[in-house]
DNA sequence: AAATAAATTTAGACAAAGCTAAAAATAATT
DNA sequence: AATTATTTTTAGCTTTGTCTAAATTTATTT
């Protein structure tokens, strides 16, 4: 496997969460994604066609080829894994994982990163949930169901947090909800799309939509 | 402190180094450190000035400024940081930890380092035996001598080794000799300048000359 | 089907960091 | 003191990654 500067590594990590989504990415949103320019988008996704990083026809949008995907996949282990560090070992708090996160996971030491995942104990998820990929590029895609469409009366477990703020966190930690937390949902509301939620034994207690949406959850 | 770049960084580093021999450091000096070319040093040089990294007339040679200092120490801090957590937590050989702290010492966010050096228990020398300088930029400088240099029946202990080869690490794990031995010298050869050492109770064994230049030791 | 709007690409500049080759300054020899 | 050698700097080019403004292509309206 060849060598990525840091900028190349973030284009194609973000092309990479965008496709999540929807299949092809488009020049505007990865220079939002980025905070850059669309002009800049163009320049690189031309060196990353060239290196064969990326499917792209200009002006038909671009996605990653299989090459492509496993770098990203690289990449997004990394990040994962120092969030976990971070959050596990240094005791940083869910928001400020990211950012850190964010620089080491240029740091491109393949014997770094085995014996880390290897000291943490090969976690499965990181702080906000989201599957870490193993030595061999593989990731659990887990079918999760957002919280807004988990029927009434139906027992699941957060599986992961899709906003990553402290404003979210501060929230999550009062209501008591966190990953891997059981809770079904008792009863919801037209008005506001609000809903009751049960965890255990203890008195139900709303959740809003806004909240709801950014929750994710998956069966036993 | 504003922020400075990879590579400002690794000249600041080498500028830092060369320093603790001679007070003044030449151009191909420092080109010769970092691999590079003199006139890619004098170009370097010409934006560590304006920056008031360091005191530099053409011609005349550079240093650390007090601030430049202060940087440099930042730098070494967690550069020796990351080497601690390598070879401590994760396991890594002596020779293995350079070349990953050479990289992972560029993130440079005060929360994760002073974290990290609480997560370690604030050591107070890397695997090399080098001092780290604590969250305030104090370095412990201790008066060592080298081996060389010990006179004879006068007990004392490993303190830094400065090479970081593997090849030094599998001689001296051979002579179980590490940091912190207490060692004494019982015998000097002038014929090759080899020695007999004698740790505790156990026979004494000989030193190479090469060997001896290499390793540093301080009086308990 | 034109006309207009939006998205994307191209053209041209710029800063950072490196290089080679030539010029200038300093140091070492004769 | 003059010559030669060494060191350092300057000049000019290159690559990477970014930007703005203009041109082009595609999508959307009228
Ligand atoms: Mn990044
Ligand atoms: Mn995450
Ligand atoms: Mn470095
Ligand atoms: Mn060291």
């Amino acid at each position: 496997m060849l060598n990525y500067s840091v900028s190349e590594e973030n284009y194609i990590k973000a092309i990479y969460r965008l496709q999540e989504q929807e299949g092809m990415v488009t020049t505007n949103e990865l220079a939002a994604e980025l905070k850059t320019k669309p002009a800049s988008v163009t320049d690189m996704m031309k060196k990353l066609k060239t290196k064969k990083m990326i499917h792209y026809q200009p002006y038909q949008g671009f996605r990653l080829t299989t090459e492509g995907n496993k770098v990203a996949l690289g990449i997004v282990r990394r990040h994962r894994l120092w969030e976990y560090f971070l959050a596990e070992k240094l005791k940083f708090t869910w928001d400020e994982v990211h950012e850190v996160a964010e620089d080491l996971e240029h740091v491109t030491n393949t014997k770094l990163i085995n014996k880390l995942d290897e000291y943490l104990g090969f976690p499965r998820v990181d702080p906000h949930g989201d599957p870490i990929p193993d030595a061999n590029g593989k990731i659990e895609i887990s079918k999760k169901i957002c919280l807004t469409d988990l029927p009434v009366n139906q027992l699941a477990v957060v599986s992961s947090v899709s906003d990553h703020s402290s404003k979210i966190l501060e929230l999550l930690e009062h209501k008591k909800i966190a990953i891997g937390t059981k809770l079904e949902i008792k009863k919801r509301f037209e008005f506001d799309e609000s809903m009751e939620v049960k965890i255990g034994r203890h008195p139900a207690f709303t959740i809003s939509k806004q909240l709801a949406e950014n929750i994710f959850m998956k069966y036993e």
